[in-house]
DNA sequence: TTTTTTGCAAAACCTTTGCAGTTGG
DNA sequence: CCAACTGCAAAGGTTTTGCAAAAAA
């Protein structure tokens, strides 16, 4: 599988400084936390645990609960951050640091992945009428993309 | 169980404008039916599909299964609509005619409830700039309320 | 009467957990 | 060596489904 088309930016960027970072932790580099890290490197956006386990790049397959405990630590390093998208599972990415913020289109699924910035004006507002601080990196903004939307306008359903 | 403080604003405001609803449509006015939209009416929020089922003002407790499915067909007529709050089970409120958009404290799972144009500024900027068309009423938007984003300022975790 | 809906039981789906055995450092 | 981790199997929580029996119209 080549690199994904937008592997995360800066810190944490190669499987090296990660697995540096875990083990500084206290942490070990079993086989199933570094088959982890590969698949996560080679997919091109978020993916679910479940595809972690399957499509990892060697054939074979992950068992599925050492891939969620995989997950979770290296979460609580900062290293991965999960995001619910809708219905279905949670999909897990590499942070590269930073973590992404999402839209999702309820009709197709697509997925927009934008760096926190992006969102700081929509933040902003949200937060000047109602004194929330939205974060939109684990409940993405949810709706209907540019295309579905406008699919929507000429055949309503 | 008094009334909601903020039962849902003009249309379906009682119940037999609901049930008349329900029948127009060819359906059935059963008693699972009837207990469930008792109970949404008596709910001041969005309840789970478990709440409704042992919740209910009589007593007694409905079967699950008949009430996620009594949901599903009230839901279909636009009587009631569920939102996802974060994790846990989805919650189910009486539209009132206009499904009503949520903002959730990931912290502690407030719930801000808004009537829809209150958020078309937040949409209009999200719109603008990503072409986008934000719908926060199936899922909401995530973040910090008020005073938590206070808390984790003094005291950050 | 007849079509819809229920009740129950079972399964599907995603995720977590217990525990004995394995392994990385 | 020994704490950290895995594999397996089982359970937890939410929602869906199949089907025969019940009930609304």
């Amino acid at each position: 599988v080549p690199h994904a088309p937008h592997t995360p930016p800066l810190p944490f960027s190669d499987l090296d400084e990660i697995t540096d970072a875990v083990r500084r932790a206290g942490g070990r580099l079993s086989a199933p936390r570094r088959r982890v890290l590969e698949a996560l490197f080679a997919a091109d956006g978020p993916v679910s645990a479940d595809a972690l386990a399957h499509g990892g790049a060697g054939g074979g397959t992950l068992e599925l609960s050492s891939v969620y405990r995989s997950l979770e630590h290296l979460e609580a390093l900062g290293v991965v951050a999960h995001v619910h998208l809708g219905h279905g599972p949670g999909l897990y990415a590499l942070t590269g640091g930073s973590a992404r913020e999402h839209l999702v289109c309820e009709r197709c699924d697509r997925v927009t992945s934008v760096d926190p910035g992006e969102l700081d004006g929509v933040r902003d507002l949200v937060r000047e009428r109602f004194g929330h601080h939205a974060r939109f990196s684990h409940f993405p903004i949810v709706g209907l993309c540019a295309a579905c939307a406008a699919a929507e306008r000429d055949a309503p359903g």
